[in-house]
DNA sequence: AATATTTTATGAACACTGTTCAGTAAAAAG
DNA sequence: CTTTTTACTGAACAGTGTTCATAAAATATT
């Protein structure tokens, strides 16, 4: 039956369109100026139509949650195969901290607005997140195996350098980081990060 | 002249009841659930005449937001008093952490959302943060002074300690610390904390 | 005390928003 | 060429923040 197939696949085309163009206005206009009116027009649809491919705007913004996560993911794919786990540590760290400070609205998306969060709620279908932790961790057990850190707790590890990240990128992207003086608020989070990594090496 | 005056305070009053409502509603509903429209019908008062004591909803979230700063900042207070450097900086940490896992809404208002910043982008008026910040670095500045950390830079260790703790916090906010199978994450998070606390003191 | 002036509050109007749904046009099946 | 299924529409609803001419209340002046 090549109907049906074809009119799956139309629909799949229809639903990745709406995304590309909700993604590019909202990462034009941020997060909460996105306007499902707004992305109907500029597709030339009624606003109904949206609703015949989401069930709301949270599952839009779901989907698009999940895309950015992919993108991170690709970028931390390409740093996989440096060998020294340390250098493949300090390589996402770089990737991280480099993504975030330059997708404000997608980083704000992915890590800091809740709302795709709690559409999914029940379900456990929060995978997207816990790949790209998982890269993290497995890096962890690496330095950790090669004995570059003395704590053998990879969860304790990836805690504190995944939140010590974390909360760098996003008071950043939130002008939270005005009392310190440095111009080149990129270079401070990733010199920030090396210390720590130099800490977690000491003991 | 008398009159001016109490006019004065009638004005300073109906701004703070305004706020008081606000508040209320917005702590209770969250940050984008907060109406204008809302407020002004608990106070039984019409739409328009907020704007005679705000310019706009921003100016609101501002007000909010300094007010938010002030009870953390309070909370922070109490512990001043603490002799040792080292236990008032972990009273200092338990008091944050708690405050933000207690007062998701607040804390989001505080230190994620970027509206009430980006208001105020002009002015050097984000007073309010900033001297919540430099409690912690003079209770860091105290530590390195009592030497029970090694490292003189106190930015650094600002930095990190900051960081780290808002990441923790924000992360559980928003419910991006499940790869953690902790049942209660604020022990999770006061334990990490510890756990940075030592690795400053080791080197 | 009566009038003029200033302050304060109103509520309709505007331009938006997400979402629903009866009705219609297009495509596929019979 | 009909019938049925699918895709889409656009008006309607209930909200939102914000503005502004108008009205009411409070104060100042005569």
């Amino acid at each position: 039956m090549g109907i049906a197939e074809r009119k799956e696949r139309e629909k799949k085309e229809m639903r990745q369109r709406i995304l590309d163009t909700a993604m590019e206005q909202f990462t034009k206009d941020g997060y909460d100026k996105l306007s499902l009116r707004k992305v109907a027009k500029e597709m030339e649809y009624s606003p109904g139509t949206l609703y015949l491919h989401f069930k709301n705007k949270d599952e839009i913004y779901y989907a698009l949650h999940d895309q950015c996560f992919r993108l991170l993911q690709d970028e931390f794919l390409k740093h996989m195969q440096i060998p020294d786990p340390l250098d493949r540590l300090r390589a996402l760290g770089r990737t991280y901290i480099s993504f975030g400070l330059n997708n404000p609205e997608k980083y704000n998306l992915m890590f800091i607005e809740k709302a795709p969060m709690e559409q999914i709620e029940g379900q456990e279908t929060w995978e997207c997140a816990k790949r790209t932790f998982d890269i993290l961790v497995e890096s962890l057990q690496a330095c950790i195996d090669a004995e570059y850190f003395p704590n053998k707790n990879v969860m304790q590890v990836a805690m504190i350098t995944y939140s010590a990240v974390h909360g760098m990128v996003s008071l950043e992207l939130h002008r939270h980081l005005k009392m310190f003086p440095e111009e080149s608020k990129e270079n401070l989070i990733n010199d920030t990060n090396e210390y720590l990594i130099q800490l977690l090496m000491k003991s």
